[in-house]
DNA sequence: GCTGTCACTGCACAGCTGTGCAGTCGGTGC
DNA sequence: GCACCGACTGCACAGCTGTGCAGTGACAGC
């Protein structure tokens, strides 16, 4: 038995009797083929179990119709929630999702996000994790047109669309509802590997504060997780004192919330309040009840549509995605 | 200014001022080109910000180095661990993962599931979903070994490995410990697009109730998502009764247990002891302690690779994934 | 100086598709 | 019968890479 191999525009054209490129018209819409040849050819592909190789097709234009996803943990309930909606939208498009996990690169992230040129993305849209320099760079070199969804903004000059929620509206809002919920002494709790995205929203957060007299606590460890924000209340409420904490992040603030009630034993909100940043699915279920700041999962998927539609040549935009405060539970 | 378009070896050739065979030989192992020539050219590319298109190099192998993952919601919490740890192992080994969201297929999933073939994976594993018959026999047709993670198994003789959780076990597994707990009327919720894994689940449950003489009550409604078992809670525990309920699924089961506790304010375990199958990652979470039959993903994640790692000519093979009791607070 | 060896090097082709261009063939109008 | 037109059709090449094969040059051995 021979090699199972893919089956090819020339095994069609063999087995309908037409030339190859009949068979390459066939799937050509607007192209010029009889009737007859069409059906025979079809026929033909159905009984082999012929596609048409998007690859080799790829050669013959300047862009393929891959978009690179980068994300560093897709189990992040925001993360993995903005994957599914951009999946599904891309895929509506036309276009076929390259995903890229940036957990599996040890000290390399450069060279192993570099790999998606190898399969001549036409986009990168980078999730979670920094951009380094010399991919920007690189995707600028081969006309790739890259997004950056809540990531720092690059070195003047260099070509890439950002997509930035309104963080330090969401920090003040955070800092507002708190305020307004009586809280006297707060903390912020920010991941160690802090993205400008969420250092602005600890900044804009400490900045009203400061106005108001509040002293703020600032904790900054640890990966953008769960487990930072148990860590961090653990350490934090060790001592009482503290009435209101902002998580930077949904994830991290669930991690203080849960541990503050079921581990401290604390009331919430009675002995304390506590806030997030994101608004994931989780964050709305009955066990949590999560008070946070949205930003919206359909305006950053329309914008991020958006800019991947626009010519590989246009100049970069910034998109601003807005945020909103979404009341529940955890906050006095 | 010219359109941007991917560098491609020719250029570096030029710039090097080498043949364009030197070029792909500087990127080949083993491949005889000069210590001086390969700087040369190392340094060219760089400059340009050349990579090699692997789109190109698969059309001279017989398989590429893509694996087409499908899945339907890869928000759901334990879709995204499997998603998040297959991908870092994938890419461990040099592959990539190409992504496929069945939910933005309307009615034609078929089809949508057939374009990952336009790309010649070498691999389709699919995380959810069922796999239709024709997808089954175009993967064979092509030479792309399939992978079907607690998919219903194949029709006889089509090639698919099949990777599947001791369904039977964990049902009983569940059901035992209901049992031990001193429940004596449960419920088992299933989703209405039942799988056979989680209809092997749900059967295996209500086999060992029946021999222990307690009543059972299905509901099998809706999808596999958490509002699914928070509206079964609403229509099971209208009227007291119940005492166990055995979500087919984490995310089921969590909706059950925090619309029992949070919304009907029952105590869970006193008035209700829940217990779902997966693990995911948040059903460890203090706001949860979800009693679960855990599917060791490390064991599943191994078996995919071996999977993927079998010559595409190989018979298909069956892998078991074992399964096993988590306690934590949910049961009595 | 001649020959053989060895390390490279480049040509040419394969691998698969899309498409410009020229050619075929039937049909129509006169 | 002839010119013309329109609808197809196939050839040949482009697009990018990997590789067999032949060729080139240096160099050692005699």
């Amino acid at each position: 038995m021979t090699k199972p191999r893919f089956v090819s525009a020339a095994d069609v054209a063999r087995l309908a009797g037409v030339s190859r490129s009949a068979v390459s018209r066939a799937y050509t819409p607007g192209a010029a083929v009889s009737e007859a040849a069409r059906k025979r050819i079809h026929a033909a592909a159905e009984e082999l179990g012929y596609r048409v190789n998007r690859l080799a097709r790829t050669l013959h234009q300047d862009r393929s119709d891959l978009v690179g996803l980068v994300g560093g943990n897709f189990s992040n309930p925001y993360i993995a929630a903005q994957l599914d909606a951009l999946s599904c939208a891309l895929q509506g498009r036309g276009l076929q999702c390259l995903l890229m996990n940036t957990a599996s690169a040890g000290a390399d992230v450069s060279e192993h996000l570099a790999r998606l040129l190898d399969y001549r993305v036409r986009n990168v849209v980078l999730l979670s994790g920094a951009a380094p320099d010399d991919l920007i760079r690189l995707c600028a070199q081969n006309g790739a047109r890259m997004v950056l969804i809540n990531r720092p903004p690059p070195p003047e000059g260099t070509q890439a669309d950002l997509i930035l929620a309104d963080s330090a509206r969401g920090g003040r809002l955070a800092a507002e509802r708190l305020i307004a919920a009586g809280c006297r002494r707060v903390a912020v709790v920010v991941s160690g590997s802090r993205t400008t995205a969420k250092k602005a929203r600890a900044e804009a957060f400490c900045a009203v504060m400061a106005a108001r007299g509040v002293a703020v606590t600032t904790w900054a460890d640890g990966a953008n997780a769960y487990a930072t924000g148990v860590e961090a209340a653990r350490s934090l409420l060790a001592r009482p004192g503290l009435d209101g904490i902002f998580g930077v992040t949904d994830e991290i603030a669930l991690g203080v919330l849960n541990t503050a009630r079921h581990e401290l034993g604390l009331s919430v909100p009675g002995d304390l309040s506590v806030i997030g940043f994101d608004d994931a699915p989780i964050s709305e279920w009955s066990s949590h009840g999560l008070t946070t700041i949205r930003q919206s999962l359909d305006a950053l998927t329309a914008a991020t549509l958006e800019a991947i539609d626009r010519p590989a040549e246009a100049p970069p935009t910034r998109f601003a995605v807005p945020v909103e405060l979404v009341e529940r539970t955890t906050v006095a």
